[in-house]
DNA sequence: GATGAATGAGTCTTCATTCAT
DNA sequence: TATGAATGAAGACTCATTCAT
């Protein structure tokens, strides 16, 4: 009956050292920002040797690289349920839903998306969270399809790909720099008039 | 009628010391990154010595803030001059002739622009050219007062900043990234559509 | 009975990385001065890396800090030894020992304290080794209260102001650069004799 | 009668350049130690193109030694003057005349002293201004001589030498950096009385 | 597996000195 | 002679990575 002190040594132990190496460089990340993310830096935050930091992961890039699959893949599963949502709404509603659950995951995830974007050189900026976009892009697709049968396929094409940009640039717009005189609600119905009349009109 | 090779070595060693540097900066930025841009490799890229480089910049950040300003100004020229002829033409033309010129500006300086959006860890990518995204804003604001006069003061903001941001990213997709199979004219048409459309319906 | 080159190996590697680093630092100062005393060439010489110089030591500065403190301790312990003994000894001797002490330590660290007199270009030269005169200062104080009560405190504090500066650089003198021709006993008779005179006459 | 401004042309040219540099090295040295004492500095300060101050001196350190060769040879001329007074007068008075002309002139060029004693990694400080050690040796032999005529030779040198030391650091102590509450008078007079009596007594 | 002391290539920057004009 | 732009060796220091224990 011995009182479990902070965490039991085992529970710690036994919670993956992956976990902790990049739960340890997310906090660097967020709080000190990329150019204090030393190797040495984040096996300390994470309370992990720097030995073990390298048997887990084959060097730097590789940490920020799952990082951004981990942001990414959370962001992706949030999108892909609101686009199941969306699916049952109307064109203007459903578009909104997604875009409001976009930013919303891109806020809750504020100081990481937001190093990453701006401090890690690695990526491309106009094509941040690929894997978001490839998303994203496969539901428009459909969502064009259905409501405008008759587009050809270059134009439905060059119009998914412009509204990826401008979705995902809008909506790191509002999730991160937003000024505070601007309301978010308001500017999301923006983002979602824009998409609907652009995708289809 | 011999051929000069590469540069005469007059007009090399009259070149402006500091045009000289950024050239190399640049060089160096667009053919090998961020990441390989020590001011040692700059000065070597440059034919100048390490010593001649700190001449005429204080640290290396100068360097940088150089180039970002030079390209920034140069894009906010032309965006001048293509906002004031965009003044006397119909709505649609106007918007069309600004996002083609920004386009033409940002694929001018391609690898250096692609380089230092994506590669530099300085300022905000979501903001990425911060001049050129407060001209434009200027024109843009006086275009839709003129256009929507009764826009209130909140809503002309809040779609201007949005504006901002399609507009940049959309052109930064069309300049540096564009996919082959893509028509760039089409793409500027419906950038044109998406903005007259979304800044004053 | 195989003789034991230079060092063994294992004694090398075992021997903690701060003493080799200081000793690196030693040999250096007193080989070739301080102008040649990088923190690379220390760590050569130390047959240590350079990262694991800066890993017990912030940066240079802190190492010649560390070797004048050694310096300095060493010096005032052995002083300390001598100023006990010498209070049970007659005014004369008492203060004959003190000085040959002096004399003896700073032999003792000759080449070191030699660099770091002459060539540091950190602390007064006019009052080197300040905690040496501190240590001194303070046995010398009760030392002429005891033979001259009287004193008043002016008095008595110029005396042993001047009293630290005839001590140190005499011994200093005696120590580092005395002309061979010259007898260091001798020499050490007459600053006693100057001491004893000086401080209560 | 064109009003000269600040210095005229001719006269500001026609000084030697070696001079300008002297003083631009002593104002550099004065102000802002040996620590920013560049060659650059120095040409900056003195008014003077770098290329100038290498055609009148080899090296940086030709330029140390001139300005320690000159302020050793002001005091040696103060010192001088100050001998020849000191020979018609009583032993004390004569040798505590001899002591306040040094503190004088070593105040008198006070900060140059200071950082050349403190800040300059060349020349050795229990033998500062060697010049002038040998120069107040000179009198010091004869004026022993005279008083002591018995004295052997050994036991000349040796107080001669000790003496040296002793005027040497209490002048400076006294000259430079003694403390507010200590009287400078008597300290000089302490100073001449030690001297006195440890070198005839 | 885990550790962390040790490594050293490479970074930014300074400054004494040269030499073409 | 005077100039000062140009040079580059060298210095202090960082940090991703390794490997013996």
């Amino acid at each position: 009956m011995a009182a479990s002190r902070r965490t039991s040594p085992v529970q710690a132990r036994s919670k993956a050292m992956v976990e902790r190496i990049l739960d340890g460089a997310t906090r660097v990340l967020a709080t000190s920002g990329y150019a204090q993310m030393s190797t040495n830096r984040v096996a300390d935050e994470a309370e992990v040797s720097i030995g073990s930091l390298y048997r887990y992961f084959a060097d730097k890039d590789e940490i920020i690289a799952e990082l951004q699959a981990r942001a990414s893949d959370g962001i992706v599963d949030e999108l892909t349920t609101a686009m199941t949502d969306a699916a049952l709404l109307p064109a203007y509603e459903g578009t909104r839903h997604v875009v409001a659950t976009l930013v919303d995951s891109l806020r809750a995830r504020g100081p990481l998306i937001s190093a990453m974007i701006n401090e890690v050189p690695l990526g491309s900026h106009t094509n941040a969270l690929p894997e978001v976009e490839r998303g994203l892009a496969q539901f428009t697709r459909l969502y064009v399809i259905q409501r405008a049968p008759d587009m050809s396929r270059g134009e439905l094409e060059a119009r998914i790909y412009l509204a990826m940009g401008i979705t995902l640039s809008s909506c790191l717009r509002i999730a991160l720099e937003k000024p505070a005189e601007l309301d978010a609600e308001h500017l999301i119905d923006l983002v979602a008039g824009v998409l609907s009349l652009g995708l289809t009109a």
